[in-house]
DNA sequence: ATTGATTTAATTGTATACAATTTTATAATC
DNA sequence: GATTATAAAATTGTATACAATTAAATCAAT
């Protein structure tokens, strides 16, 4: 749309992202500079670079001298992602439904034909991005840049946290109904219909992971709790 | 208090963040790459790492090719980034109020009477990053690190919209008397009181706000639009 | 076979060199 | 004198070289 010119590190930036968006690069991947380099054809720096902005939204952990790998949210982590998200998410649909206009709402509903058509056709990949970038979109709507530059954080980690925990029989399930419930309110301009909806689609959400218990992955204490005594 | 070393550019990102809380660093301010490596006896490369750090952070615009200006908001930009701090304030307070121990609000005390010492003794510099530096303490105390993170990135703009609107006359009040009173209310862990000091903590500053109109101090045919013909 | 120490390789951190671009200064034209 | 064109200087963008650090591989000892 905007007549800017991508710089080479907002290219690499941007497909990162949407790797993770599409779920291609899992929770925990090493993230090489000189492989990543080669891949698309830059020098380190061009890497570094774009590197460093996905740790900024911390959808990278960047460690000193040991280098970037994508996050893997801790359960606790994970609640607290979630909970900025429905802040931030309470907020946008509200500023949505006094902002939006038939274009845009027409525009949304586009977006999520798009999605249902990819989970029809088989491709979660691209069907999921979609999913998140109707949200990021809904942010851009609402015409509140630090808002969307938060937003696009808490997308991103939340793609994270279902790739990590997301339970096994809900993979089936998919967002778009709720996505065109969604747009209906909008367009009625209907702020708490909207906001009760926007809630229970991310209550939907955080049902189908299983963040049920505190254990973490890496505590051996924990894991191995169940072994009693020496015997 | 962890036990993290510094990295070099982290240095530079913290110097220059708290010029800016401190209002040092004035809104607009060209940020030259040699200059500033001069300054902390680092390369450009060092200093770049910083100035994108900062710039995700939105305190310090990007323009490619042209380098890094500190930011100088508009006063529609000073409108949604206060908006999106009453967003953010209030689910920190919410929390603090959650969470808060003892311990912690005695230590809160104590930086808000250093802050006072700091206006008493007329350095208003350290007053305002303090004043600022405790509200990034309620957002540490609310223990959700992405929450903190745009906390950080609001209230470095923040202070920059002070330092370009704030009106002549009310230079001199300060607000720690304010949060003296936040902290009466988190002691008693008094949710809805918390939250409406915070608010009314907010208004205060918007307040003190020339906001008053659209003008776009680059919108030449606004400013000019006192001259009627061309006489 | 496991553990521990030592060496080697791989990777990241930083400075610097050079190319691309923008800004400033100078000259030319009307 | 103001405006445009050209040249010089300054500044940013990118790649690369080398240093510092970490990860791995090798070997020795138990």
């Amino acid at each position: 749309m905007k007549g800017e010119k991508k710089t080479q590190d907002d290219r690499v930036y941007e497909h990162i992202f949407d790797a993770i968006l599409e779920q291609r690069l899992a929770p925990g991947t090493k993230l090489n500079e000189e492989s990543l380099g080669e891949i698309f054809g830059v020098s380190r720096t061009i890497i570094r670079r774009a590197l460093a902005r996905l740790g900024h939204e911390q959808v990278v952990v960047i460690r000193p001298n040991r280098g970037a790998v994508v996050a893997s949210p801790s359960i606790e982590e994970a609640r607290q992602i979630v909970f900025a998200r429905r802040i931030v998410e309470k907020a946008v649909t509200e500023l949505v439904c006094e902002r939006a206009e038939a274009e845009q709402v027409e525009q949304l509903k586009q977006m999520v034909r798009d999605e249902q058509a990819c989970f029809d056709r088989g491709d979660q990949g691209a069907g999921l991005r979609l999913s998140g970038e109707f949200h990021l979109r809904l942010a851009e709507m609402a015409k509140n840049p630090p808002l969307l530059s938060f937003q696009r954080s808490l997308v991103s980690l939340c793609s994270l946290i279902i790739a990590q925990y997301e339970k096994s029989e809900a993979k089936s399930h998919c967002s778009y109904d709720e996505h065109f419930e969604l747009i209906d309110a909008f367009a009625q301009r209907d702020k708490d219909k909207a906001v009760a909806l926007m809630m229970h689609h991310l209550d939907h959400i955080e049902h189908k992971l299983d963040l049920g218990d505190e254990t973490d992955s890496h505590d051996l204490k924990a894991i191995f709790s169940n072994v009693i005594g020496h015997k």
